[in-house]
RNA sequence: GUCCCAGUAGCUCAGCUGGAUAGAGCAACGGACUUCUAAUCCGUAGGUCAUAGGUUCGAAUCCUAUCUGGGAUACCA
C-alpha cells in the first residue's frame, strides 16, 4: 500500500526535477545533475503543506543567489496534476507548496477502505527477520530490565511486521553453563535446608525467595527422595523441575504483558546436538581459531575488535561466546535475512564481537542488528532501589504490571529512545495511573466509539464514504486531523526503518491531541446531515488510525472508559 | 587508560539521516461542563539546547576537544 503523502511527494519531486531540466536547457541554470534534494512537510503550517531546499542547494553550483534560484525554478514548474494551488520562495530560499485543501480529503475513504492494515507498508518485501528478545536467565524472575526489552521486541517486531517483514519473534533460553551449576548448587542448598541440614546457599549463588519457592516445591513433590541421593543426581533432578516451573513462570508473565513468541529455543540444545563443536570446528578450519594457555581462541582481532575471546576455556568447557556463535549461525542457517537482537548496555561490548563471528561464518555483518538498550534504574520512596538477582532484591514484571497495569507499563518503557537511560519512580508511576499518557490516548479512542453509539441510539447510520461531501471538512482542526491520518504510513515508515517504536508512541500522542483539540470545539453529531456524514468519516478514519497504532505498541484500545 | 550511551524548560523527555520563530507531558498560574465522556480543552509563564572551537547558505542535529553522569572493558553470562 502506498500512502498518499508518498504520491504527492513523488510526484513534486517529479516536476522539481523536470523544472530544473526545462531552466538547464533554455540556459537560465547550469548544472551538471540535479543535487539531491529533499521535499519535507515543514512544521509551521504557514509554510505550507510541502516546502524543498533545492535552491539552497542550487546556489553554489550554478552560482547564484538560492532566492534567484528559487525564482528561476518557479517560473519553470508546472504543478499538473499534483494539487498545487501555488508556490511560495520564503526565507533563506525555501520554495514552499501549498496545496488545495481538498488533497488530504483523499485519504479519508481510504482509510475506511483499509481498515485494519491502513498504514500496513510492503518495505520489506516478506523479507526474513528474527527478533530476538528478553531472554533472560531462567534461573530468575523477569525484572524492570527484562520488561523494557519485551515491551521494545514486541513492538520492533510488530513494526516491522506492519512494514512488510515476515517476522519470527523468539526467546534464547540461557539454560547451559555456569549459572546454571550455580543454580543447582543454591537450589540444593535450600532444598537440604528444608530438612533441617545446615548448608548455606554458596557465595554468589542465587538468594532470591524464588529459590526457596522452588525448592520447597520440589520437597512438596518429591519429599526426601532425594535426600541421601548422589549430590549430581540430585541438583540435576532440582534443575530440571525449577527450570521448568521457571520458564512456565516466565511465559505466562510475557504472555501477561502481551507478548507471544514464535520460538523458544534452547542454549543446551547448542551443545546436545553438537552445533557448538560444529562451530568450533567450522571456525577451525577456516584458520580463525588457535590455543593459547590451554585454551581455544578466537581470533576476534582480525575483525577489528580490540582483543581475541576465549572460545573454549582450558577446563575444556566451552565459554558462552562460543555457543552464542553456534546461535547465531544457527539463526542465520533458517534462513532469517535479517537477525535483530535486543540487548541491555551491559552487552553492547558483545555486539563488535558477535559482527566479527558473523563475518568469520560467511556472513554479512550488516545482517545482523543489535539494538542496545540502556539500563532501567528503579526509584522507590524517593531512593534508588538496586537490583540484583544474586541478592534477591528486584521489582518482578508482574509486581510492575500488578501495580501500574499492562497498558501504562508497556507505553512507559517504549515511549523514550532505546538509548536514554529510564528512571522508573514506582511510587510516581502508580500515583499518576491515572495522569498517564496512555489513558489520554485510549480517551481518544473512547470518545469516537461513544459518538458512534450515540449515533445508534439516535437511530443514525453510518454513512456511505463514497457519498460524502469532505469538502464541508472546513475547519483547521479537521483539516490538521486529516493532515495526521494521512501522516500515519510515514510514521510506520520511519518507526520501521529506525526500530524506533517513540516514533509511534509520540505520533499516537498528537493524533490523540489533535482529537481532543476537534472534539471540544466541534460537533460531530448535528443538525447538518451533510456536514455530520463528513465528520462522522473523520472519526471513524480516525479510531482507525488510532487502533492500528495502539496495536503496533500492543496497547489495548478500548470502546469505553 | 580505551570504548559505548546520555547532557535540551523547575522535573521527565521529544526533536525523524542539517532547515525557517527549539516542542510535549508533569509541576505553577488564569479560564471553559445545560453539550457526542472534563481521564478533555483554551490561555499565561518557563531556554546561553553542558562548554569551547570547526564544517556551510543554515547546527540542538555533523566533526574535534573539554566537563559531568551512567555503562563496558572476565578462561561470567
Amino acid at each position: 500500500m502506498s500512502s498518499l503523502v508518498e504520491e504527492v511527494r513523488s510526484k513534486l519531486a517529479e516536476a522539481l526535477k523536470d523544472a530544473l531540466q526545462a531552466a538547464c536547457r533554455c540556459g537560465a541554470i547550469r548544472v551538471d545533475e540535479a543535487p539531491d534534494f529533499t521535499l519535507e512537510v515543514p512544521r509551521e503550517k504557514d509554510h505550507g503543506d510541502f516546502a524543498t531546499n533545492l535552491a539552497m542547494l542550487l546556489a553554489k553550483p550554478a552560482r547564484m543567489s538560492p532566492r534567484k534560484a528559487a525564482e528561476i525554478l518557479t517560473q519553470h514548474f508546472s504543478p499538473a496534476g499534483s494539487w498545487v494551488e501555488r508556490v511560495e520562495i520564503a526565507g533563506p530560499g525555501f520554495i514552499n507548496f501549498y496545496l488545495d485543501p481538498a488533497w488530504v480529503y483523499q485519504v479519508l475513504p481510504g482509510i475506511l477502505q483499509h481498515g485494519a492494515d491502513y498504514g500496513r507498508l510492503d518495505l520489506g518485501h516478506g523479507k526474513k527477520v528474527q527478533v530476538e528478545f528478553v531472554s533472560a536467565n531462567p534461573t530468575g524472575l523477569l525484572h524492570m530490565g527484562n520488561a523494557r526489552g519485551a515491551a521494545l521486541g514486541d513492538s520492533i517486531a510488530a513494526i516491522l511486521d506492519f512494514a512488510g517483514y515476515d517476522v519470527s519473534r523468539e526467546y534464547y533460553i540461557n539454560d547451559a553453563g555456569n549459572q546454571i551449576e550455580n543454580f543447582g548448587l543454591s537450589l540444593e542448598a535450600r532444598y537440604l535446608q528444608l530438612f533441617g541440614r545446615n548448608i548455606p546457599v554458596p557465595e554468589g549463588g542465587y538468594h532470591g525467595e524464588d529459590i526457596l519457592t522452588s525448592a520447597s516445591s520440589f520437597r512438596d513433590l518429591h519429599g526426601d527422595a532425594y535426600l541421601e541421593r548422589d549430590a549430581a543426581d540430585r541438583r540435576a533432578a532440582l534443575v530440571e523441575f525449577a527450570l521448568e516451573e521457571k520458564l512456565g513462570n516466565i511465559k505466562r508473565v510475557l504472555s501477561d504483558f502481551g507478548v507471544k513468541y514464535d520460538v523458544w529455543f534452547s542454549e543446551q540444545s547448542l551443545h546436545d546436538t553438537g552445533a557448538v563443536q560444529k562451530t568450533l570446528d567450522f571456525l577451525k578450519d577456516r584458520g580463525f581459531i588457535y590455543e593459547k594457555e590451554e585454551a581455544l581462541w578466537f581470533k576476534a582481532t582480525e575483525f577489528g575488535v580490540e582483543k581475541d575471546e576465549v572460545m573454549v576455556r582450558s577446563n575444556g568447557l566451552p565459554t558462552y561466546f562460543a555457543a552464542d556463535i553456534a546461535y547465531h549461525w544457527n539463526k542465520f542457517q533458517r534462513g532469517f535475512d535479517w537477525v535483530i537482537n535486543i540487548w541491555g548496555a551491559d552487552h553492547h561490548g558483545h555486539v563488535p564481537r558477535m559482527k566479527g563471528a558473523a563475518a568469520a561464518l560467511g556472513y554479512e555483518p550488516a545482517a545482523l542488528d543489535v539494538v542496545i538498550m540502556q539500563l532501567v534504574r528503579l526509584y522507590k520512596g524517593g531512593e534508588l532501589v538496586r537490583m540484583s538477582k544474586r541478592s534477591g532484591q528486584f521489582v518482578t514484571l508482574e509486581e510492575l504490571v500488578e501495580e501500574v497495569g499492562r497498558d501504562a507499563a508497556r507505553y512507559f518503557f517504549v515511549m523514550r529512545s532505546a538509548d536514554s537511560h529510564l528512571d522508573f519512580d514506582l511510587d510516581l508511576a502508580r500515583a499518576e495511573s491515572n495522569e498517564n499518557p496512555v489513558y489520554y490516548i485510549q480517551y481518544a479512542y473512547a470518545r469516537i466509539c461513544s459518538i458512534f453509539r450515540q449515533l445508534t441510539e439516535q437511530g443514525g447510520a453510518r454513512p456511505d464514504p463514497g457519498l460524502v461531501d469532505y469538502s464541508l471538512l472546513k475547519e483547521e482542526p479537521e483539516l490538521a486531523l486529516a493532515r495526521k491520518l494521512a501522516d500515519f504510513p510515514g510514521e510506520v515508515a520511519s518507526a520501521a526503518g529506525g526500530l524506533a517504536p517513540q516514533r509511534i508512541a509520540r505520533y499516537l500522542h498528537e493524533l490523540a491531541g489533535l482529537l481532543h483539540s476537534f472534539y471540544n470545539s466541534h460537533r460531530v453529531i448535528t443538525q447538518d446531515q451533510e456536514l455530520t456524514a463528513a465528520r462522522l468519516v473523520l472519526m471513524d478514519a480516525t479510531s482507525i488510525t488510532l487502533k492500528n497504532a495502539l496495536g503496533l505498541l500492543g496497547l489495548a484500545a478500548p470502546d469505553r472508559m
